[in-house]
Order: structure tokens, then sequence, then C-alpha cells
DNA sequence: CAACAGAATATTGTTGACAATCGGCAAATC
DNA sequence: GATTTGCCGATTGTCAACAATATTCTGTTG
């Protein structure tokens, strides 16, 4: 009964997943909470060594990566994560919301009774962290409020939905930069409960009109600060 | 001719671009052209021996067509060419329709005078293609009428430009099983008009409306085979 | 001193080999 | 006979070395 010697690396045991996926997730990490800046390159060798695996995972992590926006590859040079100029962050704005609101009017059209009464639930809920003048507790809901349509609409427009989430990920590259000029909390969630009047109802199109203006806020705000 | 330096077959003959890309397009080519029917399996070592290249092309061009969505990736047992379910092929229609209206709106907007007069053009060359019943010209001059407007809101939406495009390809992977119900060219050249005429107009609004409407149709032509 | 050429260095692109993993088949067990 | 177990082949995941390319540094030249 001597015979585990375990001579492989302490992650043979808890490792069915790829290195690669390790990878991924720790750069994503590293990128998304500015450890990296934007617009600084990867060096492969060096991460390869920092993370202890070799060059190749982290060759398909950072096209993982690609495929999700936070970097980008030039040729024979190198990958970069993404610097997002003024105009691109402003069109990311824009597309996004447009998928929001596609997002909401799936959400409005088919969505069950059961997440309905959830998003009710939602706002209620933001409402009371308003009242409490509770401000982290509220960003930190809002982003599960709005995770919840995206994943009510999963069934209906999943690639809309993935592609939703993933420019999320891409918004948050400028965040640092342009810190984010705070909206009104309340107006924040008399929009929320707009959105969710609108679906509850079923009134598809204005389910997107409000979940689109929502969103286009961030937008306004980035413009108003230049 | 003793000395061949050409011992390597078919790609290695000029660099500069990396090998990766060479596969990468030669792939999209197969699978689009349906050597690699849906649902198959793209092995590695197979397709690296055929094209005369290690692997490690082969898994990044893999990694890249992921991006595109024409293959998806299983790990541990391989990447399949894409098999579109009829949802996710409705659902497409849906979000790309949605996004040509938006490249509609974007040009619209702030298209130039010249783009406008060569949509103009276009609708007026396509009409006299149909008085001719040149329908492959037709189809043919569609793509690049479409390709105008997508290039045209590059600058005010450029990645809801590389979708749309990116989605055309998915798109194809359905083609061969649901071969297009034929639209009436007159009816289909109509639209287009009405798309160009609310452009020419900077009728934002109403360019979204009918660009998103006229790529709907696919949606309904797919829906009546049903 | 500026500008250029060319070597030296650093970094990515590619390769072939090795290890880990999965699916199937056959033998063993009940 | 059905189920389980262990092996085997095939395929992907990872690695370390090599080749090609870009970048930096340096010495020379005008």
């Amino acid at each position: 009964m001597e015979l585990d010697q375990d001579t492989r690396p302490h992650v043979a045991l808890k490792r069915q997943r790829p290195l690669m996926l390790e990878v991924r997730d720790e750069l994503e990490r590293m990128i998304l909470f500015g450890d990296i800046a934007p617009g600084e390159r990867l060096n492969e060798y060096a991460l390869a060594e920092q993370l202890g695996v070799s060059r190749a995972p982290v060759r398909e992590a950072a096209r993982s990566l690609e495929r999700e926006g936070l970097v980008t590859t030039v040729a024979n040079e190198g990958v970069y994560v993404r610097k997002l100029s003024v105009e691109d962050a402003l069109q990311l704005y824009e597309l996004r919301a447009l998928l929001a609101g596609h997002l909401c009017a799936m959400v409005a059209k088919c969505g069950t009774a059961a997440i309905k009464a959830a998003l009710e639930a939602d706002v209620a809920l933001m409402d009371e962290m308003i009242v409490q003048n509770d401000e982290p507790s509220y960003f930190e809901y809002n982003l599960t409020f709005h995770d919840r349509i995206a994943d009510a609409a999963a069934d209906e427009a999943g690639r809309a939905r993935d592609l939703y989430v993933s420019m999320g990920k891409e918004v948050r590259l400028m965040r640092r930069r342009a810190l984010h000029g705070l909206p009104s909390l309340t107006h924040s969630n008399a929009e929320h409960a707009d959105i969710v009047t609108a679906i509850v109802a079923g009134d598809v199109e204005r389910a997107r009109a409000t979940g689109a203006s929502h969103h286009e806020n961030g937008k306004k705000r980035l413009l108003d600060r230049l």
C-alpha cells in the first residue's frame, strides 16, 4: 500500500481541467484586475515561467482571450492587452446597449413567470439598498440583476447573451481610466423598474427600448467627461 | 534538378505570413465549401500531415475558427465543425438582422455622399440585372451591396461590422441543408431600394428598420420550410 | 553629432517528441 | 449473460528545442 509516492507535480490531484483554462482564467484576472495595463505586451516566455507552465498553454490562453476581445495579436510581434480608444469604447457601449435591448425583448416575449417575479424582487431589493444607502451592495446586485436578464434570454438568444457578457468584460478594460461617473442610484433603479414593468407586461418593444436606453447611460456618462 | 528546395509540400514556399493564417484560410475554405461536413471532427494530426505543416499551426487555426463560430472545441476530445440546430440558425438570423439594422442606421447617420451615391448606383445596377434575368450576377452583386453598407459603417461601428460578416460565414454553415428558398428578386431589390432611400434621406430609424427587416427574410424563408 | 549599417539580443513561430486522457474491446467476475 | 475492470490504440494536451523575425545596441561614417 506504499505505492503512491506522488512523483507528479502538485497539480495532478485536482486537475482534470486543461492547463490552458487555468492560465486563461489567471490571465483574464490579471488583465481585468489591472495587473497588466492596457497597451502592455504579454510576454509568452515570462508568463510561462511565472505561471510554471510551458509557452503552449499561454499561447492558447492568449488566443482564447483574443476571442473575448481582451487582447489583440500582432503577427511576429506579440499580443497586447487591448487599449480601447474613446471611439471604440463609445461604439462598444452602443453595441452592448443594442444587445441588452434585444435580450430584454426576448425575456419580455418568452420569459417565465418565475423569472419575471424574480426580476421584480430584484428591483425591490435594490430599492431597499438605496434606502439604506448601501452603494457597494447596490452595485454588486446590479450586476446580478443584469445577469439574470441575460441568463433568462439564453434559450432564445444564446449568442446574443454570450456577446453581451463578453463585451461586459471589454468595457471593464477602460473602467480604470474613465472611472465611472456615478449614476444616481434612484434614477438607475427607476430605469430597472421600467425595464421590468415592460418585461412583465410582455411589451417586447418597450422592453427593448428601456433596456437599450438604460445601457446607453454608460455611454452618456463617458461622453460627459470629455 | 538535384537542388529542389521545395521538398516541403504546398504552403511552405512564401513566408512573411504566419503559417497559421494560411492554414486558417484553407480550413475555412474547406468548411464553407463543404469538404468537411458539419458535426465532423477535425483531426489535428491528419490535417497537419495533409497540409504539410506541424500540429501547432493547425491548433491555432482551429482556435481562430472557433472565434468565428465555425467550429466548437470539446476539451480532450477535439474540435468539430459547428452543426447549427434550427433554433441556433433562427437566432443567428435574428441577431444578424439586428446588427444589419444597426449598420444601416450608422450609414444613414454618418455616411458620406459618395457612399450614398454608390449605394443608389448598386440598386440601379441590380435592377438592370433583374431585367436581364441574370440571377447569378444578382446574387453575387447582392453580396457586394451588403458589404458596401457594412464597410461604410466600419468607422462608426467596426465591431458590429466584424460580427455581421462573421455571422454571415456562420449562416453559410447551414446553407447546404436548407438550400435557401429563393426570394423574389424584384421584391428583394425593392427592399434594397427602401434601405437606400432611408439612408440617403438620413432617416436613421427607418434605415435601421428596413435593414433589419430585409435580413429577417432569411429567417422567414427558413421557417417556411419546416 | 546625427544617421546609418550591422551585429547582438530578445521574442515569437514552428517543429517533433512525450505525457495525459478518452473510447472501445476483451477478459474476468458475479 | 450482464456488468465491471483493465488494457490498448488513438487523439489531444503539454513540453522543450530550433528557426525565423523583430528590436535594440553599438560602432562607424558623413
